[in-house]
DNA sequence: AAATTATATATCAATATTCGAATATAGTAA
DNA sequence: TTACTATATTCGAATATTGATATATAATTT
């Protein structure tokens, strides 16, 4: 069913870290060392958000000697990233607004 | 931190379920018996779904009688779900793409 | 071949999510 | 008020996800 799919790659990007990999990688492919400054993580625990974003399809992974890069699969995740970051943005400024007009209201 | 709030956001998104309820929003408010037999879900269930929705800012609800209306909070959810769709339409034409390839290669 | 570097995997305890069942609430009708 | 209908909430057991630790693999350099 179509549903359990994108419930898969749902939960596959619905993690802070991962969605901090996937914001680096939206500037392009990156090797798993280049990733462990920004993130400030242990690398046994990045390789496995990255096993999990692979396996669901999310990132691909290109070897290069004794590096492992990783891109985005498909560029419309960082569509989805970008909608997010806007649904965010409006969310706040509902609340703002709302705050005001209860302060008007007393 | 902006990505602990997206994950919540995510995590909300991603249930079977909850996928279904807001495919059937995309159309327009419904009130939740509305919702039942499309769902063919047990009313508390649903219930607990919508709870979901509506705590991490994803549906709003109003209440009109004795019925719950419940509809999308943003319309970019509706772009969230498209994309998502074309996703797993690209992920599913590469892999036969890739199964094709390996029988000509062989 | 041994040492080094980059990355991956397995295990496990802590924590979170799930659904069903039972119960509660709230509006409407009799 | 009582009965009825629509919806919400609470609880608990089953299941899934998490991060840390330890260990494994694989390419490169010495």
């Amino acid at each position: 069913m179509k549903e359990e799919k994108i419930t898969e790659i749902l939960k596959a990007l619905a993690h802070p870290t991962r969605l901090k990999i996937l914001e680096l990688l939206k500037e392009g492919e990156k090797c798993v060392c280049e990733m462990l400054l920004p993130l400030k993580l242990h690398q046994a625990n990045v390789s496995q958000h990255l096993a999990i974003l692979k396996h669901f399809g999310v990132v691909e992974v290109e070897k290069k000697g004794l590096y492992v890069y990783y891109r985005l699969r498909n560029p419309k995740f960082a569509e989805i990233l970008k909608a997010l970051d806007e649904i965010l943005i409006d969310l706040l400024n509902e609340e703002r607004k709302t705050l005001l007009e209860l302060r008007k209201a007393k």
